[in-house]
RNA sequence: GCGAUCGUAGCUCAGUUGGUUAGAGCGCCGGUUUGUGGUACCGGAGGUCGCGGGUUCGGAUCCCGUCGAUCGCCCCA
């Protein structure tokens, strides 16, 4: 590798393979499963002005003060590369008067930006699948949203992770809330970690999730949620948890689940894996692979008017990890490998597959090489046949097909092969190589 | 932003207290077999040892810097 050729940027990266094709299964699942909910497909600007994403969540996060993109363009605009979906779909709302639409299901997924030291499942290009009911304020919003997240990690073949579930309240209990928690853990300042210390100040919500000994000792009986919420907050996760029972959907709780962005009121959700698990060990120190809430206040912040929400964004390369672990990718193989031998029958060949694939044939050719280096790639490709035709069997219109399994093979009329309607499916080709595989290979 | 480990062929790695021309397996190309793959055997190509500087008669090996990867903290999907 010299040094002269080009290197991708830090934390980004060229995904090929088996690890491309558990990427593409994870979004074409998510296509599906979205489709099934009836959320409706949406597509937004990767980059905005840097005041949509400060403003929606909140100036002193980390995401905001230290791991964005921005830069200022050739008309003196501060523009940001998007660190997440919700700020951006937010705006678009607004600005696209999609209130007409509300309540309304809205899906995306692609690239983001964050600019942070990279590890296994963390880049700073990363992807991420996004669904979000905007003008909801029922607790059937996130009862759907979830058992969606649910069905899709299922559907992924994902196993041993969990949903975790909190309520953060409304806007006055979340106050309280934390309030109680600054009191309490400033009774015990100096005997917390240095970071957990900082928190205090800043977002003292994180210290219940510290990983730090020194502060999980005061962890357990710190003041919860619970002792705070309003009649109307307790009600509301009281309808979101008995819908996630009568939906099936499994959840415990997790009272000390906070999320980092500034707009999360009332239900904050993680999809994590269990403890000592498989999907545990994959994901390394990255456990979240789904997470999100409710925003109710994040409209008004943008400076539009009071509007319930709830989304949930998945890491598409942490889930990537996951699936390939399950097995659940189709090998990508072809069923026919063509194998032309000679000026003719290679002229042929180029006909000949067109026709095929019009047929929804998934076939290749090997075009290079003697015949038996086109034996060796068409084998390589894993396919289930061979085709292989020399200018002598053209001649009488036949090809001779060969299971690359049992070695046995017939000669075929090119016609019969071809006589499945443009469009639709070969299914001669399926019978003319049934019983192939038990043909003895000739001598 | 902090701490730790690591960068040798396309891939996975070996390389002794610093000492001739840096190795293996897999893969790739060719041959044994000019119309038949998988197995076997034979041969070949491919590396300024991440990059830059220093110490030394001599550096893949020791030192410094830098870029990158991995693991943890932090943060988050």
């Amino acid at each position: 590798m010299s040094s002269k050729t080009p290197q991708a940027i830090r934390g980004t990266q060229d995904i090929f393979g088996a690890d491309a094709e558990a990427f593409a299964f994870v979004v074409e699942t998510f296509e599906r499963v979205r489709k099934l909910y009836r959320f409706r497909r949406v597509e937004m600007p990767v980059f905005e002005k840097t005041e949509v994403f400060s403003r929606a969540i909140g100036e002193t996060t980390d995401v905001v003060s230290k791991e964005m993109y921005s830069f200022e363009d050739r008309g003196g605009d501060s523009l940001t590369l998007r660190p997440e979906f919700t700020a951006g779909i937010a705006r678009a709302y607004l600005s696209n008067g999609w209130q007409q639409h509300a309540p309304v299901k809205l899906a995306t997924h692609g690239p983001l930006f964050r600019y942070e030291r990279p590890q296994k499942g963390r880049y700073r290009q990363f992807h991420q699948l996004d669904a979000e009911i905007i003008g909801a304020a029922e607790p059937q919003a996130d009862v759907e949203l979830l058992a969606m997240a649910d069905q899709l990690i299922r559907e992924l073949g994902i196993e041993g992770v969990t949903l975790h579930l909190n309520t953060l309240g409304d806007a006055d209990s979340r106050e309280a809330w934390r309030a109680a928690l600054i009191d309490y853990f400033r009774a015990v300042k100096d005997e917390l970690s240095e970071e957990s210390q900082e928190r205090l100040e800043k977002n003292p919500l994180r210290i219940l999730d510290s990983k730090d000994r020194r502060d999980q000792r005061f962890v357990a009986d710190a003041p919860k949620i619970d002792q705070f919420l309003s009649d109307e907050a307790r009600a509301f996760f009281a309808a979101v948890t008995s819908g996630l029972d009568a939906a099936g959907v499994k959840w415990v709780r997790a009272e000390s689940l906070v999320r980092g962005l500034d707009y999360y009121r009332h239900t904050a959700f993680e999809f994590i894996p269990d403890e000592g698990s498989e999907a545990a060990s994959r994901l390394g120190s990255q456990s979240t692979i789904l997470g999100g809430g409710r925003y109710d206040g994040l409209m008004e912040s943008l400076g539009g008017p009071p509007t319930p929400a709830v989304g949930w964004a998945a890491g598409i390369e942490r889930l990537a990890m996951l699936v390939l672990n399950a097995g659940k990718i189709h090998p990508d193989r072809p069923e026919f490998v063509l194998v032309p031998i000679g000026p003719n029958a290679e002229a042929f060949c180029v006909g000949f597959i067109a026709n095929l694939r019009r047929r929804n044939v998934y076939c290749d050719t090997a075009y290079r090489g003697n015949l038996k280096k086109r034996m060796q790639r068409a084998d390589a490709a894993g396919a289930g046949f061979a085709i292989v035709f020399g200018d002598d069997e053209l001649a009488e219109g036949e090809v001779t097909v060969r299971s690359l399994k049992s070695g046995g093979q017939v000669r075929k009329k090119v016609a019969e092969i071809l006589n499945g309607p443009e469009g639709g499916r070969t299914y001669t080709l399926v019978e003319l190589t049934k019983g192939l595989d038990g043909i003895s290979e000739p001598s």
